[in-house]
RNA sequence: GCGAAAUUGGUGAAGUGGUUAACACGCCGGAUUGUGGCUCCGGUAUGCGUGGGUUCGAUUCCCACAUUUCGCCCCA
């Protein structure tokens, strides 16, 4: 038997309808908010995404799907979306004629080599948008406040941590206060903050082994290392915040680790039961990595979220998600001499509007009543040779069980009139 | 890349070094001479993740691998 492969999964019947629900609502809000659909290769040159990330992790040696097609391309399916949206924006040469700004966002799969486990799998979905070509306040709030709305509207509530990391030279004086303030300490961090004080000091905040530690609580605060400027766009952010009712956290510890991040780094969190704190989501703002990538020196913010995690804290938290998974009508024939009819009625009924089915599996009445129910029809339409020759069916319904001779012709008007 | 636990039918699962692998749900058929969902009866794993090994004999013990679940690393 040939079986899926690791980390991946299937998506269908209830959860299937499910994300067309949910899918339904993003679609919605980012159509108010004015971001448009795209869609970007799966698979990009391999440099794409190793560009820009950087040497300090191993992401890429150890955590992209990497292969050499036919023609001996390095080839990665995309482990994350910005990095599209960007290769798409500077191809295209957008920049040319910035009269307004790119506003996109995706939902699509992504891929990434890990191993799986609670809310990881190799193959995902990610929700997200991109706002290039404004370096503006308004652009910050305008992608945290989509990515809050969604979750809104989906019924969940979230907590927004922010941060600032400032501009770049903020940035650059905090990661040096960093390392000078740990260096002394290095014995006292666990094993695997010993690496990251070389590697990616930023990232020893997200440590959980040394989270409670008197090290960790007292070291540098972003905050304080932020020039003027960076400061008061941060605290410009959180007035506006404030004024559009958005609830934030703010997390001094919160980081992100690529360097072309700058100024608000955010990330979504809900509180669900058996669950606990759950990360959703996050985004930022991202000034660099165009430059990185090829392109001008053009700003950006951006945000994603986890789908299959969003879906899973909907699902915990009891959020009720509206699906029909019943049907209009049921048509059962009692014998073949009625089948034509069954399949015109069947067919007339879908035209005008109606969730039909029919047996398609000769099954006989008994049969046929036993789908019935478990398509939770909520009409039975039953054909027998006799009432057909005056043209007329019996049309049942299957919550009170009463039932009705109805003429053929009158049908739709009949149904459209009791449903 | 590292670690822990798990893997029996369509589903939930019980079980044992030795003839026919419980039970329940579901499904199929019948009682029911074409309007059912109740009830009753019958049928539903030549098989216990895959491959080796130990043994007279393994689903049961051992090893390897795969997959699942949960951690670590990492998290763009």
């Amino acid at each position: 038997m040939i079986t899926k492969q690791k980390g991946t999964y299937d998506i269908a019947g209830v959860e299937g309808k499910k994300r067309e629900y949910v899918n339904s609502i993003i679609r919605g809000i980012c159509e108010k908010y004015n971001y448009d659909y795209i869609e970007t290769p799966v698979f990009e040159a391999t440099e794409l995404f190793h560009r820009g990330v950087g040497e300090t992790s191993d992401l890429v040696s150890k955590e992209t799907y990497d292969f050499t097609d036919r023609g001996g391309r390095n080839i990665t399916l995309r482990p994350e979306g910005t990095a599209g949206v960007v290769r798409y924006f500077i191809e295209n040469k957008l920049y040319g004629n910035m009269t307004e700004p790119i506003k996109v966002f995706y939902n699509e799969k992504m891929y990434r080599y890990e191993r799986p486990q609670s809310g990881r799998n190799r193959e995902f979905t990610q929700f997200g948008a991109e706002f290039i070509g404004s370096d503006d306040i308004l652009a910050d709030l305008d992608i945290i406040s989509l990515a809050y709305q969604t979750y809104t509207l989906l019924g969940l509530d979230v907590v927004i941590k922010i941060n600032s990391l400032g501009d770049t030279e903020s940035r650059n004086n905090y990661r040096k206060a960093l390392i000078e303030y740990f260096t002394p300490h290095i014995n006292n961090l666990c094993e695997d903050c010993k690496e990251r004080l070389n590697k990616n000091p930023l990232r020893i905040l997200d440590c959980k082994v040394d989270a409670s530690s008197d090290i960790l609580n007292n070291a540098p605060k972003t905050i304080d290392y932020l020039n003027k400027e960076s400061l008061d766009r941060y605290n410009k952010l959180k007035e506006y915040l404030d004024l559009l009712e958005i609830p934030y956290e703010e997390d001094q510890k919160l980081v992100r680790g690529l360097d072309y991040y700058n100024h608000v780094v955010f990330e979504i969190y809900a509180d669900i039961p058996n669950v606990g704190h759950l990360a959703l989501g996050g985004g930022g703002r991202y000034n660099g990595l165009i430059k990185e990538l090829d392109g001008p020196e053009v700003p950006a913010v951006g945000f994603a979220m986890g789908y299959d995690r969003t879906m899973l804290a909907l699902s915990e938290a009891n959020i009720n998600i509206p699906i029909n998974d019943s049907i209009d009508v049921y048509i059962m024939y009692v014998s073949d001499d009625e089948k034509e009819t069954a399949a015109y009625i069947t067919q007339n009924l879908r035209l005008n509007g109606f969730i039909c089915e029919t047996d398609y599996l000769n099954k006989g009445l008994k049969g046929e009543f036993k789908s019935a129910d478990r398509l939770k029809a909520k009409y039975l339409i039953i054909l027998n040779d006799k009432d057909l020759e005056s043209n007329e069916v019996n049309v049942k319904d299957n919550t009170t069980k009463e039932e009705e001779k109805v003429n053929i012709n009158d049908l739709v008007e009949y149904l459209d009139m009791h449903l």
